[in-house]
DNA sequence: CGCCTGTTTGACCATTGTCAAGGTGGGTGG
DNA sequence: CCACCCACCTTGACAATGGTCAAACAGGCG
């Protein structure tokens, strides 16, 4: 009754090259494997809710799943938007409490999601993997971090163009990029309305940002990590 | 050459109390508290800063230390203010890599400091610590997450409401507390700047709230708490 | 061809930061 | 013992950033 077969060689691929497991002894990740479901969610689709006991260790297989902070009233804090590979729900499982985000398909997707009871199993049985997920959380943690130092300290089109720039993997002299999603998302992202997006959008111009629908170019990365990291102030650089 | 007899029994009452500590081992205790300095700072003095190689685990024995983002031009984002029996510094031991933050004496204090690796090879041999600390880290991370929910969706007189019931310890029906530290830290932390809490102090009076000095009255917890949780807007509770 | 969704724009407003002054209180030295 | 000083806090007037609302616009897919 092993769910393995339920998973094809991509899954698998993605399950062993993740941050989450990469660290797990063969044994251990058969036994979470053991114990495990695969979701699928359509885009939209909730797949946890604040105060849901957090039963289960999720990881994503396919698509994209934003985790946010309150909802009240159609605001929220987006903590992350996590592509395959990425694991969620770990720190509510570690803490044996009650989830305190939102988990939320953003496009259709397909989630492996662990018992909690196994997946604790395994951490308690597999020091090696233990330590690999103490490394995860502080690397999950320092990225907290920086997201509330940027938004708490720095104006929007800061943020944005911090985030562009976190796009770019290699340091040309002159960039081009595709956003990985819509804005009204991304504006979430960066705790900002996507009115304030689209303005900031517009402001880097100044800089040489160039954008058609999703289409970004960056005519040169290092102006634009000079205005980045520029002490928060008016923008008349005129 | 052990660093123990450095510790006096009130000292050592912290470490074995301290959420850090508590599920260690005797053994791997004692192999850290070999490896342990004691630093002593003033008012103001910086313990680690950005950029600086994350070499020590610290836990604080007397005083309070403030750690926070980002300095650029007087401005921070405060990530937490911590008090006997917390430890800090120790994701970035984990991560193996330059500390992010700033950490700095907020009062006259008493810091024990451990060598990353001593601390390193206590994880690495203990599996119990291990996972002490996993939950230590999943607790700070749910927490840095709160922060960061508050300070993007809630406004000043409310995140300010939410603090002061926080420091509220029992339940009661009306409650008179001490603000344990100079206000202007107490708005960095809550993400404002000392005027707006000010304010925000005299908005809530409007709820109840009385103060003088640092002492802060509460008649209504009840409805303090309604309020902190009132959808974002008007503050027309006439 | 035209709807539906996502994006942009504009005008306006609210919250909060900024700057500059004035209070207040506790502690020290005359 | 008083007076002064300094750090902390408060207040006021103002500016600015970003949110809100409403409408126009673009573009993809039926």
């Amino acid at each position: 009754m092993t769910m393995k077969m339920m998973l094809n060689a991509d899954d698998l691929a993605t399950v062993q090259g993740s941050a989450l497991f990469r660290d797990a002894p063969q044994a251990a990740l058969d036994d979470m494997l053991a114990h495990t479901e695969i979701g699928d969610y359509r885009n939209h689709q909730v797949i946890f809710r604040p105060g849901r006991l957090a039963n289960r260790v999720y990881l994503v297989l396919r698509g994209k799943v934003q985790v946010y902070r309150g909802e009240a009233a159609g605001k929220h804090a987006v903590l992350g938007v996590l592509q395959r590979g990425a694991g969620f729900g770990v720190e509510d499982v570690l803490e044996a409490k009650r989830h305190a985000a939102t988990a939320e398909a953003v496009s259709a997707c397909r989630v492996l999601e662990i018992r909690a009871d196994a997946f604790l199993d395994a951490v308690a049985n597999h020091p090696a993997f233990a330590t690999g997920l103490l490394k995860l959380l502080s690397r999950s943690l320092h990225q907290v971090s920086d997201q509330l130092e940027r938004i708490q300290l720095k104006p929007t089109a800061q943020r944005l163009a911090d985030y562009l720039l976190r796009l770019v993997t290699d340091p040309a002299k002159c960039a081009e990029l595709t956003l990985p999603y819509e804005k009204a998302l991304i504006a979430a992202y960066l705790g900002m309305e996507p009115e304030s997006l689209s303005r900031a959008l517009k402001d880097l111009q100044a800089v040489g940002v160039t954008n058609r629908g999703r289409h970004i170019r960056i005519e040169n990365p290092d102006a634009l990590r000079d205005f980045s990291r520029a002490t928060p102030g008016p923008l008349h650089a005129t």
